[in-house]
RNA sequence: GGAGGGGUGGCAGAGUGGUUGAAUGCGCUUGUCUUGAAAACAAGUAUGUCUGUAAAGGCAUCGCAGGUUCGAAUCCUGUCCCCUCCGCCA
């Protein structure tokens, strides 16, 4: 969440930042909250100071309080409760507004209210081949790709795998987490799916976006609809020692959305469904270094999608256009041959100190010795059954087989389908 | 799921309801001593928040939430987490 500091410092600002993503939160509102708050905390602070210094009297002469002593007493303490009621009434109201707030987005992140105002800053082809064999057709005919069996398992917009389509998958995802350990010196983790509210919420996940989410009413789980949920949610309420920033993970988790805002949308195939597989990068770092930690993370996916020889386009998000989270975002998009249309495979985010807020996850910095909130930057490196996809049409020859990317193939162990 | 035990400062570990924000030890920082280091000695060493230019002070926090009391780390209730044993189980 934003600071309320910053609400309170630089009004206007603020206000105006958000309206570039069509948001106009309330203001006022929070204001006056804010200042009431502070009114009561003043006030109950000097009320149970004189509670204090009473029974800290009776304690130290060892004597028994006579009856005006207790009845004041008494009388005090319900005041004390009643303005501790209103004061946690003002809390969570304010903690309501403000975890609905989207972050402010960086001044560099172009003005506008949808994707349309997006920038594409580059694009690795000048012209995108075409070729009319979509992925849901390649994948039948080689036995790859069994829609029929998942619908049946599960229903729409889920997905089964089949042999060799079911091993470069897995030659994918393992190649994709070898190089970010490897090369880029990511820690491999592997986390939870299911996660608290609590988490979700320091995500930026909950409370607003819950429709999109699957949970266990029984046992209030929910299930992660990426891994930065849980990546992020690994120093919750915890302070990072000096020194140990910054922080870089690397995990391979599923990816549960229920795409209910999508119905009807890109039904056939599985470029969207309700469970994926997704390398996702994740890296706490000091305030100072999150603008040259967020390039590095783009070049590093950028370089995932070079050595696997795709067609591929750096988007620039608009303030309309970037998620709740983040403060600026690039999408990764790879040509999608069979389909004719760009597929997002990446959204590389640096969401500064929103997610850390909210996380209330702090850092401890070796210089001064103040605990500040780190920055957080996450982003899918990549997002795997798209790749997939892209692998699949952008690797099919004229006799109907596919040639595999020369990295992958010490992972599958065969170089064509 | 059943039965027990436990959650206290960076760590370990005390704590008869009344100067306990908290003993003691370790660690860490600074100083004295030393050519330097170690040892020894001394001092300091949690977080948040409010008032204040500052100095300083107030308040809160002993897993979390309530309750009892003039007064709660200490008593009561609920809850979460951890550990041990039993049962079940990939």
């Amino acid at each position: 969440m934003i600071s309320i500091e910053k609400i309170l410092s630089q009004k206007n600002y603020v206000e105006n930042s958000l309206k570039n993503r069509g948001e106009k939160p309330p203001i006022k509102e929070i204001i006056s909250l804010e200042t009431r708050r502070k009114e009561i905390i003043t006030l109950v602070d000097n009320l149970r100071n004189k509670k204090n210094i009473v029974s800290k009297n009776i304690g130290d002469s060892k004597r028994t309080p006579n009856g005006q002593e207790i009845k004041d007493m008494r009388a005090l303490g319900e005041e004390i409760k009643s303005f501790e009621f209103e004061l946690s009434k003002i809390n969570s109201d304010l903690q309501k507004i403000l975890l609905t707030i989207p972050n402010i987005p960086l001044d560099d992140v172009p003005v506008g209210l949808d994707d349309t105002a997006n920038e594409v800053i580059y694009t690795s082809e000048t012209e995108q081949i075409t070729h009319n064999n979509p992925h849901w057709d390649i994948g039948k005919n080689l036995n790859l790709l069994d829609i029929e069996s998942s619908a049946r398992i599960s229903g729409s917009r889920f997905y089964v795998l089949r042999g060799k389509g079911a091993k470069l998958h897995r030659a994918l995802g393992d190649w994709m987490l070898d190089v970010h350990t490897n090369e880029n010196h990511y820690e491999e983790i592997d986390p939870p799916f299911l996660v608290r509210e609590e988490t979700m919420i320091g995500s930026g996940n909950l409370p607003k976006f819950k429709e999109n989410l699957y949970m266990d009413s029984e046992t209030d789980l929910w299930l992660i609809p990426t891994a930065e949920v849980a990546l992020n949610g690994m120093h919750q309420g915890q302070i990072i020692k000096p020194g140990e920033l910054p922080i870089k993970y690397v995990a391979k988790t599923p990816s549960f959305r229920k795409e209910h805002t999508a119905a009807g949308r890109d039904v056939r195939g599985i470029k969207r469904v309700h469970q994926f597989e997704k390398v996702e990068i994740f890296r706490f770092v000091e305030p100072k270094d999150s603008i040259i930690a967020h390039d590095e993370m783009l070049e590093e996916v950028v370089d995932l999608c070079k050595r696997l020889g795709l067609i591929y386009r750096v988007l620039k998000l608009s303030t309309g256009d970037i998620g709740f989270q983040s403060a600026k975002t690039y999408d990764v998009e790879v040509w999608s041959k069979g389909t004719g249309e760009w597929l997002e495979v990446s959204s590389v985010s640096n969401c500064l100190d929103f997610q850390t807020r909210r996380n209330n996850t702090r850092y401890k910095s070796s210089q001064d010795s103040s605990t500040v909130f780190p920055h957080t930057l996450n982003g899918s490196g990549l997002a795997l059954p798209r790749i997939w996809i892209a692998v699949l049409e952008n690797g099919l020859q004229e006799d109907g087989s596919i040639i595999i990317p020369e990295e992958l193939v010490k992972y599958t162990g065969w170089e064509k389908i």
